[in-house]
DNA sequence: ACAAAAGTGTTGAGAGTACACCCATGC
DNA sequence: GCATGGGTGTACTCTCAACACTTTTGT
């Protein structure tokens, strides 16, 4: 390396703020804390970023780790380097967002040490550092995001009905959807395709169709 | 500190976009960069973030020193850390876009050694870096930004002609926009205020309304 | 038969877009 | 008086929101 800073230098951690819909709630990805600072409290999951890689890298790393999934959307959020933010010192955070079908999901749990939980996001226990802020700011992103664009799928199957899709819309907006409106308004998106196929879903009621992602633009 | 943490750590820099309007064209600020690496190309003005404050410290830090400007609105807009964006070795940058009334600015120029100038959107030279990237995010950010909100009052002074906003829009957006809607939804968007004076520019015809920000929300 | 769930169409309001002429002032 | 630039209104289209009944299937 030819050239030299005479610059102190802040860590690099990567945080991600994990939805997911369970339940018909919206909920977040939090791991609990084991070491000091805030050790016993709740946590994003993240972790430093290693030299050479990127923070998208080290997220992609970390959801494998902690939750098992391979293949999640997720974007960069916001950048937080607050002065004070992390009592060890100069720690900067790359915040993340991510989503995912909690189908798919494995959390680590008790066979890796690591104690990770979905909470729901209108019940949040109180969390380590400035995470609170991220969470909050994640939040309005995914809401934003969800009005004018097709990324609610990302919290859904590979096919799913169109009252799943709705539920998942109810769930991030907190706010109810009407049902003509909404089924208009997706078909029309050419967000989606019906597969043709239904679900036996064994209830009342006819076999609601199965609707699939047109693998298109999806950011 | 009682913590430590036995990981490598980045240079954190600090990058901003700074826009304005001259000529009726949207141009940048660049400054000619003496050192190496890239010495002799033009890059983003920025510089590295110091340990007790926070990047969008350091951007405001930056335009007094560079352009001279206090109380300008900016905001971060991404953060770039690919591995090898940099010769240098690991540095991650917090990239920020800034937007300023040309009027209010004083270039550092020749009398601080720093060259820096303004660029036409369309015809910027080759950047040092990866600022070509972060430039283009900017401006996607930036007209975004434009269609839903008053952000293009921060690039005009205090009082302006309707005119003026008009060929502000144009020259972001690049693409012509209808004098009478557009008068219609400024009016309507109650963005802004009839001062009740007009401009006397000594030229042919009547004398434009002045009209002012309405010193509300405009983020 | 009845209860539960899925599917579907119309109407009205508001926003946005297209579009042309008159008036004030300087020369 | 004429050339330049500022200022304004209407009609159409499209999007979005409100709103209820029929059909299918399980019990």
């Amino acid at each position: 390396m030819p050239y030299t800073y005479p610059y102190p230098r802040p860590a690099l951690t990567a945080d991600a703020v994990v939805f997911t819909i369970r339940g018909q709630r919206l909920q977040v990805l939090l791991v609990h804390r084991g070491g000091e600072p805030f050790a016993g409290s709740w946590a994003l999951p993240g972790g430093f970023v290693e030299e050479g890689e990127c923070a998208s890298d080290a997220v992609k790393r970390e959801l494998t780790e902690e939750a098992g999934v391979r293949d999640v959307w997720f974007e960069q959020l916001k950048t937080f380097d607050a002065p004070g933010r992390d009592p060890r010192g100069w720690v900067v955070s790359v915040a993340h967002v991510a989503l995912i079908d909690s189908e798919r999901v494995r959390l680590a749990g008790a066979d890796d040490a690591v104690d990770a939980r979905w909470w729901p996001m209108n019940a949040l226990p109180p969390l380590a550092f400035d995470h609170q802020a991220i969470v909050q700011y994640a939040l309005e992103r995914l809401r934003s995001k969800l009005r004018w664009s097709n990324i609610g799928l990302q919290l859904l199957p590979l096919v799913f009905t169109m009252d799943a899709l709705r539920r998942v819309h109810e769930a991030v907006l907190d706010d109810a959807i009407d049902k003509r409106n909404f089924h208009k308004r997706m078909v029309e998106s050419g967000a989606i395709r019906d597969t043709g196929a239904r679900l036996a879903n064994g209830k009342r009621g006819p076999q609601p169709r199965l609707y699939a992602f047109v693998p298109r633009t999806c950011e």
